[in-house]
DNA sequence: ACCACCCCGTGACCTACCTCACGACTTTCA
DNA sequence: TGAAAGTCGTGAGGTAGGTCACGGGGTGGT
């Protein structure tokens, strides 16, 4: 259950088992159904979340007309969250909600700081990946401010081949910023 | 010169004179004028820049039309780069112009990694930026799903006041994703 | 002192995408 | 097992914003 973030973080640093066990002993295991909420609009954000397995969205909801519009997925090996109201322990204003059955490690603030001033390499960890975030979102800003829908739906499948499958086409529009008819309209 | 450098890193971290001096020796300064290039496209990235003063962009330009696409301003006391081709050692697919003459401080990539295992702490400065501009970039991605271009310019002018009298309308034009012409007709 | 270039507004037209509406088929769950 | 809810395609019509074209004022360089 652990492994699983033990090869994560190995991928990026190499630790030794009393640094692994310093590590593993702030999470939390919890499991979620379908149509859960991991984190839910106006609520406080306890954990930050690695997730095992399942699938996930991180949602913004618009309040008038109830449009959605999808920031993230996620699924097996990633990291999500509404990361503003996390690290600020202000209200969320995003969503996240379970697409499938997920199991995640929780991670709550106070242990994540425990855990950078216990073992501060670990701070070369969460840069790499937060880096990695923000260059991924660079590349969406671009893509949507020069692509057209069916250029950004070809880039989509062209990343996450896999993930079409699992994905109701409604919320793939959610995530490429067209309404679910366009999308349904694109001949490929 | 050193001192703004200094300052702006003891915003997030104190430091000793021997910390600062240990990171001051790996920057070099440099001087550039109004419309030169820091980075350009299809080059190898060679630093990575902190501002002392001035202005400049980080563009997309679509090879075809040469339309440009601006990802992000930048002027004192702010980091900016074609990131993915620095950390890559990549060729650059995006330009960094200056549109004022603006000065610099410079960091290879080799001093940026000598500097993290030098002084492992600095990680902690890096990732308290870089997870800064990530949280900036989700907000902007949702900026650009959810609104249109006459609430994205009243976000700008919120958010960044005092660059409107410096940017010429054009330039704001191409950061918020329309037309010259749009922004001119948007009545505010 | 001039010329080239940038800056900015505006009119006319075009199109990618949105919204609303409907119907059929499938999944979920009480 | 039946009702409710989700999924997906498609037609009709509307609109925000793009593109092209023009003109006038400002500015920097040689």
């Amino acid at each position: 259950m652990y492994s699983k973030l033990r090869q994560h973080i190995e991928k990026l640093m190499p630790l030794t088992d009393d640094e692994f066990a310093f590590i593993e002993k702030h999470f939390v295991f919890k499991k979620f159904k379908k149509h859960q909420f991991m984190v839910q609009r106006g609520e406080l954000v306890p954990y930050n979340y690695f997730l095992l397995s399942g699938l996930t969205k991180l949602v913004y909801t618009d309040e008038e007309t109830e449009k959605q519009s999808i920031l993230a997925f996620a699924m097996e090996d990633w990291w999500d969250n509404d990361f503003e109201a996390y690290y600020s322990r202000t209200k969320a204003t995003l969503s996240m909600e379970c697409l499938e059955d997920t199991e995640a490690l929780c991670l709550t603030l106070d242990d994540f700081n425990a855990l950078r001033t216990g073992l501060p390499k670990i701070e070369h960890f969460f840069l790499e990946k937060v880096t990695a975030g923000f260059l991924a979102g660079q590349r969406r800003i671009l893509s949507l401010m020069t692509s057209s829908a069916q250029e950004r739906y070809k880039q989509f499948v062209g990343q996450h081949p896999s993930l079409l499958q699992r994905l109701p086409k409604t919320q793939l529009a959610a995530y490429l910023g067209v309404s679910r008819e366009t999308l349904s309209r694109l001949d490929l």
